[in-house]
DNA sequence: TAAGATTTTGCAAATGATTTTCATTTGAAA
DNA sequence: TTTCAAATGAAAATCATTTGCAAAATCTTA
């Protein structure tokens, strides 16, 4: 895991180094809220708007990803790296898909639309492994 | 492409008739406001409030999928049957991926990460044949 | 086919996440 | 240091979406 630099240009500041640390931290991508309170956790103030600043500003420097999860109403932000995942409808943890299968069908997608693709996001529901064991035992 | 209908056990009203029209008409999943405006259109006028709570019902009942596209802060709505897409980052078309070829490795999925699976929606971003050309051409 | 029960609708007001404004502070280049 | 652009916090503004409520439409059944 590759340690995330404030992109060149930008003046290091100790909210946005505090942003980016929370965000590497944490695997689930977050709510701007949720960053707002682990920061206040640690004792580190930063109003919400800067951090509605700092993250459209790494999401603009491609670092940072924003995506609405089903059924929620508000914008989730992670790292970049962890674009694709796996949600549990049930107790709604999150996995990140590491190995995303998605590039071998990437080629075939190019061919059928004559698309070229630069992007792609994936998000997979379903129970995960501790739900399942529950379901039986109930 | 099946005939899709009000569910059972909610009434018939000329509005949510349109609604779901509409809906049928368009590949691309839209804005509630852009259903909105082609109701207009169309002479029929609904408000805002009743297509949002239409669109919510209808996405309980599964018809339909909300969804937000990348770089946009409202939710698009379409037919449950255009769940993954293909969107071009230049002229923002919109093509429905048919035959998605996500079931090639949900079994993968399912037996790296343990989860059952259920749902999933799949979206690319790339540069469409149509804008390709265009870029030679410049 | 009219009455009654229930849903649905439209409108206006409320909500809540996100954005913006602006005065003040901070980081970094010279 | 000094200087100046960039960044921040607080409060106000924005805007998509939701909600409350009274009136209208639908469906059921007598």
């Amino acid at each position: 895991m590759e340690k995330l630099t404030i992109p060149k240009g930008y003046k290091t500041t100790k909210q946005r180094k505090a942003i980016l640390e929370i965000l590497e931290e944490n695997i689930t991508p977050m709510h701007a809220e949720d960053i707002y309170l682990k920061l206040k956790e640690k004792g580190i103030d930063v109003s919400l708007s800067t951090i509605y600043r700092n993250l459209d500003m790494l999401q603009k420097q491609g670092l940072v990803v924003k995506a609405y999860m089903l059924n929620e109403d508000k914008a989730r932000f992670g790292l970049s790296s962890k674009k694709n995942y796996l949600i549990c409808k049930n107790c709604k943890k999150i996995v990140i898909i590491d190995n995303c299968p998605f590039e071998k069908f990437k080629e075939e997608l190019m061919e059928v639309h004559g698309f070229d693709i630069l992007e792609h996001s994936i998000e997979v529901y379903g129970i995960c492994p501790d739900c399942k064991k529950q379901e039986v035992n109930e």
